[in-house]
DNA sequence: CCGTATGTAGAAAGCGCTTGCTGCAACGCT
DNA sequence: AGCGTTGCAGCAAGCGCTTTCTACATACGG
């Protein structure tokens, strides 16, 4: 069978107990002593039963992190930075910590069952990534199961997420509103005036923001928004093509394109090079969040960058406990406009 | 306190046995019985203990997935099909599979530390992607490790990554030798004699294959291969970039580069564009995996799709003991030629 | 030289669950 | 009617750790 606490013990002539407290560190051990059960440990290739140590202890060193959509660059940064900074060292028992992460798919119920899943196995942390549902019900269920799992002792961090206000939990915000602002205002500062706008999925609390952002600088400027120029789509490329195809039937007098995501400007410029236009001097495009592909784009993308790694870093320490949570549990992280070869001024018409 | 399974049990006026029975669903308990549990179970708000039962059970409902970065679309697509077959309804008590995916970052001791990290939660079983690195003495130790987690019953699949035979663990590889072949052998058919080759870290077995798939179609031609024609990079695209200028400095007489994936292919574009060159017309280009974003290029890419979400699903699905490992244990899984935009016939020269 | 503080190790009681075995009705068979 | 089945439920023994409390040296101050 496999090898147990009490057989490195007996190796090393010691007692169970001093063998748990030599792997956790946590209680003065004789060097000569440790050294011997060092030894004995490495001999008999013992390897901690995480169930039954997490069962003793009450805690494991399990950390969950969830993300929307883990084949998107987006989530996979935010996770990457996230991860490198809960791994490693640093867990109990002399080891390291499991940072895992957990794909929803955007579902709702499968937010929900993740975090039920990490509940049940103990999670030390989790971190909860990108954009809520605008759903009251599933809002309410999400607070709740969250002020659960803070009520136990689990620290849960929101990254990239709206604060979950009475939940305990810490939150990182994007400043979406802020950041499409200042995007469309440098599109309004160059000239244009008729503005497409491809928004994401209505439910998700980041369209909504963004779109508030789009809005503001519309009316700040005195632009009477147009009703046709808004349509709604999913986050990835394929539904930007669809919906720039769809805009420009509605008006083709646009001059701008702004996109709710660098992924669905990516399909707007697609769409506009395969209905004969140019790029930026036909029309010019704009995208959100500055994903390594968008300086690749010919040409390349004005976008609003968000700093996903550092957030997410950061993210990963609150939830160790190793940065102090900003004042109020809320943080609001703004976005950087990255003006590129995708936006110009506006053709003459 | 937490509620446990004895509260249960004694609201529901049974057993803590038969409590454990209803939710493991493995033993027969009468309907009223189970009705009654189950209504307590929901009063009561009832979550297991996971590392207790995982303890009990000596196996726990955890199934890992290893990826070497998360942040690359390559393995954000495999993870995220892997994770859909294998979590979901199907584990133990009565609840869902917890699967997680671990970003090993390509470092080899983070790899070895992961399984360390899976094998001490007693997981269920563990799928790893990705080429592996071609160390003697890595490859050594995690063929222990590997080994001692199957001998412990965990179940353990390599997706996309060499068979590693006397381990018990299952392979899904991708051809990427013949792939590369056929890739190769399509530039050759334009016409194409000076092909450069931007490989990948030396040390990955797909970067091997892949280059060895290369040389076997110049072979086949008859054409002899300038040692100036291959450069060694990573798998980003702007390693692609560097690469590609390095390439250009030394033979500018190149009138084809081949990529060692999508990636670098795309900052090979962007390098070509750079310095004045025209693709196809002047240089074509050639990509790998066929990865969302290589058909968005302009020219779209020629590459070879690999069949990442099938190959992902069936590792998955083999994990969980739902679909029979091929025969040996090992399954060499095809790529398709993509003919796009970025290759055409060499300019005369 | 004795009482007390100090440093180190062991004994043992769980942590909350699973499961082999036992117990007991109710049932059907001869 | 007697007895082996069958179907459910409970008992209790762990699973392999952690941790409190106890025990014993040794060191130290008065």
């Amino acid at each position: 069978m496999t090898v147990t606490l009490a057989d490195v013990a007996a190796r090393a002539q010691v007692s169970p107990a001093t063998v748990s407290r030599v792997l956790n560190g946590n209680y003065p051990v004789a060097a000569s002593t440790r050294e011997r059960v060092l030894k004995a440990v490495d001999e008999l290739d013992y390897v901690l039963n995480g169930p039954a140590s997490a069962l003793a202890a009450a805690t494991s060193d399990l950390v969950g992190i969830l993300v929307n959509d883990i084949a998107d660059p987006f989530f996979g940064i935010m996770a990457s930075a996230i991860q490198a900074e809960i791994g490693g060292p640093g867990g109990r028992a002399g080891g390291e910590r499991l940072a895992v992460v957990c794909n929803t798919g955007g579902s709702p119920e499968r937010e929900l069952t993740y975090l039920t899943l990490l509940q049940r196995q103990r999670a030390a942390a989790v971190v909860l990534t990108g954009g809520a549902i605008e759903d009251a019900a599933h809002q309410a269920a999400m607070d709740t199961k969250v002020r659960k799992l803070t009520d136990a002792g689990t620290r849960v961090v929101l990254c990239g997420r709206p604060p979950a206000p009475e939940t305990g939990a810490i939150a990182l915000t994007f400043d979406n509103r802020g950041g499409g602002q200042e995007l469309t205002e440098h599109l309004i500062g160059l000239g244009h005036r008729r503005l497409g706008y491809i928004a994401g999925p209505e439910e998700r609390t980041t369209t909504r923001h963004r779109l508030e952002g789009h809005r503001a600088a519309l009316a700040a400027h005195g632009i009477e928004e147009d009703p046709r120029w808004t349509v709604h789509g999913r986050y990835d490329r394929r539904s930007g093509y669809e919906a720039t195809l769809e805009l420009l039937r509605r008006d083709p007098s646009l001059t701008a394109v702004v996109a709710a995501n660098d992924s669905v400007a990516l399909g707007a410029c697609a769409a506009l090079r395969d209905s004969g236009l140019r790029i930026p001097e036909d029309v010019s495009v704009a995208g959100f969040d500055d994903l390594p592909f968008s300086i690749d784009a010919v040409p390349s993308l004005t976008t609003v960058r968000l700093p996903l790694g550092e957030a997410g870093a950061r993210a990963g320490r609150i939830a160790m406990g190793r940065e102090e949570a900003p004042p109020g549990g809320i943080a609001s992280v703004r976005g950087e406009l990255m003006v590129r070869g995708s936006s110009g001024v506006p053709r003459v018409s």
